[in-house]
DNA sequence: CTTGACTCTGGAGTCGGGTGGAGGGTTTAG
DNA sequence: CTAAACCCTCCACCCGACTCCAGAGTCAAG
């Protein structure tokens, strides 16, 4: 009964290696079961080890990769380009290169998209702001967009997704 | 767009108020046939008045509507919201109360957004710049998340939607 | 009058990212 | 041994925001 907890760096040969069953890897990991399975078919995780039975065993290790697809949403890739960073990871070997191109076109976008939330939060503080003072402004919604001086955003339409499960 | 008042005035006199089938509304505003078939379904552009046979007959101010529209996606409303505030503004009076409610809120969440999306540029810039530097960084995928030393975003899991039609 | 562009309705399909249930087998604690 | 908890597959459904299609009617130019 040994302690495995050195087994991160190196030795490798006889660890024990635990598994989880899919369970355990949502409760360890905050993602549902039916969202393990859904990222599986989706290819996001190889498929895992079975029981005799068929049951599911994740390396632990799937915690990690876990937190790797949830951030790399979180930082604006797609399911579906996580996929196939996952995948050239797991076959070839350095993902980085197409990593890289992604990472960098993210972003670039993600600064117009923050030059843009500036532009219009400033603009929506400043259109809050003129209501309070001055009454209600009847007739047209409301001054929301017609008391900005804001020319249209015309070409980059981007919509803001706001999710909050 | 600015003096929307005043040259409705001028309007009144001289001009017949020209009205739009739905095709030439698309051509102006942008806005696809369908899509516009599908506001009116949602409620987010009232109901037009129709010739003797049916066809849509849109008052020239549905371009600033769906300006309108368009803005307040930019600036994060949902269509459901905007239908709301729309049909307050439509039908009752002043929606201005439960706009600035929605604004405000929607304020708040944008500086919590723009927070989050600036912590996230960072990273991302200096993990690709670490990349830049450093080759590649076998085993793991690519260093994406394992290089950062930012600790989980925790709860606020916000997406980022990019959509580039 | 014909042809082609335009419009109508109702309903279905798309995409991304999941979520849920039915119907059945397995594991484990008491 | 039994009941609860767990797991399996397959398939259907959810949301938001569109997008398209069939089939039919209408309008304007030549």
């Amino acid at each position: 009964m040994r302690d495995v907890r050195a087994s991160r760096q190196a030795a490798n040969a006889a660890a024990p290696a635990k598994r989880l069953k899919i369970g355990e890897v949502a409760k360890r990991s905050g993602v549902g079961i039916e969202t393990l399975r859904f990222y599986e078919r989706q290819g996001l995780l190889g498929r895992p080890a079975r029981t005799e039975r068929g049951y599911r065993l994740y390396d632990e290790s799937v915690i990690e990769q876990l937190e790797f697809i949830r951030r790399a949403q979180t930082l604006g890739f797609s399911l579906a380009e996580i996929a196939r960073i996952t995948a050239e990871s797991r076959a070839g070997q350095s993902p980085c290169a197409e990593v890289r191109e992604i990472v960098r076109e993210r972003l670039a976008e993600l600064d117009r998209r923050l030059a843009e939330l500036k532009r219009y939060r400033k603009e929506l503080a400043a259109t809050l702001a003129e209501w309070d003072e001055k009454g209600d402004t009847p007739g047209h919604v409301c001054g929301l967009i017609e008391g900005s001086n804001v020319e249209a955003p015309a070409s980059s339409s981007r919509r803001i997704a706001r999710r909050m499960p």
